[in-house]
DNA sequence: TATATTAATGGAAATATTTTCAATAAAACC
DNA sequence: GGTTTTATTGAAAATATTTCCATTAATATA
């Protein structure tokens, strides 16, 4: 009643296992007629190779580790959901398999130690660099998702830009009291997305103030905080948030200050989350091309993992800016 | 270079690696000071066990699949997020890994046919249950979560006794004409919710007028569409929604419809999701115990790994009413 | 002191697969 | 017809671990 295995295909079709093994493996070469044989000896018993005795001998695992920082983790954003199931997806029709952990602390994961992957994706920048560098030097093959660092391969999203886009937007509008509001600095993504703001500004012969500038606390109070406390001080006409929930959040802030959207204060956010069509009004954003980076990541991954020695990749993904009514259509 | 084995460490401390495996693992008997020695040395080596050479002999994977659905997935719903992140932090306390796979039709996945997995979690109602029967045969141990068949062991939520809770709030509010939506009636957990709104209705001696009971669609729009269709046929003073995410956006059909919440429609959610601080009013839900629902399932599945000849448990957790402001609270 | 008991250890088998090497059989060539 | 080449196959080694069984050494008992 136990699973099938070569030796019993081999015993019924009256061959060694050996011959089972390339019938089925198709390297080695072995008559055609006795494999078709094989092969219908194998498909009548259900056959599947075991996982563990194939990946003693070949020292690989077909399994890829999807490593995320439990702070950070699948919720409130669901931005990591998106990317871990197109992931899975991608890995699945290269018949890989997704082993998902999170790292509370810089700890080398279990994963790694006991060779239960043959690569990793680090997902987002909030895993610790020194984990980061212990991977490196185990010599794992390394993707970093939706975050970079030197020496490191990397897929990620062109933040800085995008940013730069989106405050160029504003300015085009005829905007000149730009603010810039993030749950926290506390992420290099955001700190990016800071910076575009910045450079855009100064692109445009435009003084950055600090005074516009301000953060709110991680999670889905961020946007909130975030924006009553810049409006205590400063009175922007626009302000770009660093994401999508800190948009639709800060727009809740603005209500409540009694305050029109986009009339009084344009909103721009980031990310092109599910939420932006269901914000009041919709919410232009920056759209950030998830499951391409999650194609990109692992196409990376399993190239690295079958040819190691290569010098780092870096992949940025620029982001497309997508008008909807937070900021006052230019076309009405 | 390579990872060391017991081979390498039994040579060190000058013994066989029978004593050494036993030495590490604890079972079978070894001399203290021989035994601080093999310690010391695997220690200093960085030795850990390989998985694939142990899980050969042992014919256990210490790994645990998470199967969903891929239409469900992780997206727009953080619901699943939640769990997942819960259900591999409780994995990981009790030394155990999880493999992530969505199911996108009736196939056993590979993981299952190539024993990657000591047992499954199967995740929300959407998996066909051809394939539950199949994985049932298999005689691989399985535990539904937030889902629940005959004959399948499960954790999962008393979506009958919340609605009615949630709609018994309402009546108690003095609400007479009470509304029931869903983004779609295609799941199990949703009309599960209908029949508990329902029995509240019966208990109270009001009628079930089935023009007070819309579907929308699938996806973040769900709520929208299914409460602007409602209002065009009927004008219910209250509404409970199948989730909160249908609430929200049927909040904005409310008020797109010009009115007013709780004034003129009082609105209550189900599952407590993140969003429901931050709808505008504040949502009256139902709490849903997701990490309570990770935590039974894991070990409930744990131990049918352990001891798989056991009747199946079927494991029903309350809900509880968080009363915000969508309803106007009682005590005001 | 001789015998019985107990503790500690090593050898070897077992797990399911892949791959190398050698052997055999068949075909091709001179 | 004998020799070389080629195709097909099987035996065996290798992968890293656990565990059974036997052996040795040490201790306790008579």
């Amino acid at each position: 009643m136990s699973r099938p295995t070569l030796k019993a295909i081999a015993k019924r079709a009256g061959v060694s296992v050996a011959t089972v093994s390339r019938a089925l493996s198709g390297r080695g070469r072995v008559d055609e007629t006795t494999r078709q044989r094989i092969l219908r000896i194998a498909e009548e018993l259900g056959y599947a190779p075991d996982m563990a005795a194939r990946s003693l001998v070949l020292r690989r695992t077909e399994n890829v580790g999807f490593l995320i920082h439990a702070l950070q983790s699948l919720s409130p954003h669901t931005f990591y959901g998106e990317i871990l199931t197109a992931v899975e997806r991608e890995l699945r029709r290269h018949r890989y398999h997704l082993q998902f952990a999170t790292v509370e602390d810089e700890a080398l994961p279990a994963l790694i130690k006991e060779n239960r992957v043959d690569g990793l994706l680090l997902v987002g920048c909030d895993l610790p660099a020194s984990l980061i560098q212990g991977l490196k030097e185990r010599g794992l093959p390394v993707v970093l998702v939706d975050n970079h660092v030197p020496g490191v391969d990397s897929v990620f999203t062109d933040n800085t830009g995008g940013a730069f886009q989106a405050t160029a937007h504003l300015i085009r509008l005829g905007h000149r009291r730009i603010a810039f509001i993030a749950e926290t600095l506390d992420n290099l993504s955001f700190r990016e997305r800071l910076e575009g703001y910045r450079q855009a500004l100064e692109a445009h012969g435009m003084p950055f103030d600090p005074a516009l500038v301000a953060e709110g606390e991680r999670g889905f109070e961020g946007g909130f905080l975030a924006m009553s406390t810049l409006l205590q001080r400063a009175r922007p006409t626009a302000v770009v948030a660093a994401n999508d929930p800190t948009a639709a959040s800060a727009m809740r802030a603005i209500r409540a200050h009694g305050l029109r959207i986009p009339e009084d204060i344009a909103v721009v956010g980031f990310d092109d989350d599910p939420l932006a069509v269901h914000t009041e009004p919709p919410l232009t954003t920056m759209r950030v091309f998830r499951s391409k980076m999650a194609v990109l990541a692992v196409a990376r991954l399993l190239d690295l993992i079958k040819n190691p020695e290569q010098p780092a990749l870096h992949i940025r993904i620029e982001t497309q800016l997508i008008i909807r009514q937070s900021c006052g259509s230019p076309l009405t």
